[in-house]
DNA sequence: TTGCGCTGTGAATCCGGATTCACTAGCGTC
DNA sequence: GACGCTAGTGAATCCGGATTCACAGCGCAA
């Protein structure tokens, strides 16, 4: 984890501060990660954080944008696995690994796709929303092509799927906050409603 | 339009300060909604709100309260009509009423639906979100066992159902917040996604 | 008519955050 | 050894909200 590096004693004060702002989204989200929680963790003080950034926003629109390069870069790599024979089980493979690694860290999750945040981080998330949507709207725009599916709109259809899953995933989460009983179960019964939801 | 006559000059205080908050939140959220701008609307002091709540949070908990209470009784009106054959039928003819009434105040919709609030409204949206999804489970598990749509785990397929329909309706306009270009048509539509996600 | 309680006022205040800024500390250069 | 540069400090300040409170009006019962 290079987190963990990035905490220690070697690390930069500015990759102490991100690494710190990271590690309190991860615990309690955007509202968790103030100014001074950031600064404190980091061990530094909240001038520190006006020396590399002009301000929270900017700081925290980086994070949000290393994080979710990461994310968008894992799930790609899942659907471009050349053993995957169809289109529609490439868009299954982008969105359990979105499912599972959801599921490993749901306050983070949550951040990244729902809690309110600072405008400029706001702006980041839509340009990242819209990646994702277009990723599998191709995908699904692919499978209609191939006629493994019936014709749809697409793109509905993937945005309706990227909110049935965030709402099963840190819906719950949200409010129970608590024990994903068993995370695989979760993510396959996901798997068989988004399969159907397409049209089998 | 009983805001209309709220927002008149015979109504209570109380009662112009209710209808002011529902006008401010219909059109910029919960976050355009602050106690200046509710008691302006409602050409009173910041002060007589204080009179009949003890707090902004309780005001708003008792608007949130009305609203989905309003709206919940209108999806159940839909779904108890006798002429609905089989439960699918009864639940599409929820799920369709909610996205209607949705498209039709969609500002309020995010509102009510996704958008942070107060924690004391909170508390209430989940005791609403709670019986929205039980109310569909119940529905989908008759579905179950009339045979209508294959097993599955009718809760976790209820609130997927919820996000998804959720994203796609306020999804989009909370970017874009603008036209709906025809809202019968995404009805339709999501209607059409909700029958194969059930499995038929 | 006096007194009392209820409703309403709005400037003053509080509060939780972000942001500033005068200052210190290290460090390479001339 | 003075000079200037960058990184870092943290108390003071600002800012946008909610909340308070001393002070009216007003109606009604004694």
């Amino acid at each position: 984890m290079s987190d963990a590096a990035a905490t220690s004693g070697r690390a930069t004060t500015r990759d102490r501060l991100l690494a710190a702002a990271l590690e309190l989204t991860r615990e309690g989200g955007y509202a968790a990660a103030s100014v001074a929680a950031i600064a404190d963790r980091a061990g530094a003080s909240r001038g520190a954080l006006y020396r590399h950034w002009p301000g929270k926003g900017e700081l925290y629109a980086e994070l949000f944008r290393t994080v979710c390069s990461r994310e968008l870069s894992a799930m790609q790599a899942a659907g471009a696995d050349p053993a995957l024979p169809t289109a529609v089980a490439r868009a299954e493979a982008v969105l359990g690994t979105f499912c599972t690694r959801a599921l490993r860290s749901p306050r983070l999750a949550w951040t990244l796709i729902a809690e309110p945040v600072h405008p400029l981080v706001e702006a980041e998330r839509l340009v990242f929303r819209q990646r994702y949507r277009e990723d599998l709207t191709l995908l699904l725009q692919a499978a209609v092509d191939d006629g493994e599916i019936p014709p749809q709109d697409a793109a509905l259809t993937a945005a309706a799927l990227v909110g049935a899953l965030g709402e099963a995933l840190v819906g719950p989460t949200s409010p129970l906050a608590a024990a994903p009983p068993d995370a695989d179960a979760i993510v396959a019964a996901l798997l068989v409603f988004v399969r159907r939801a397409v049209g089998c």
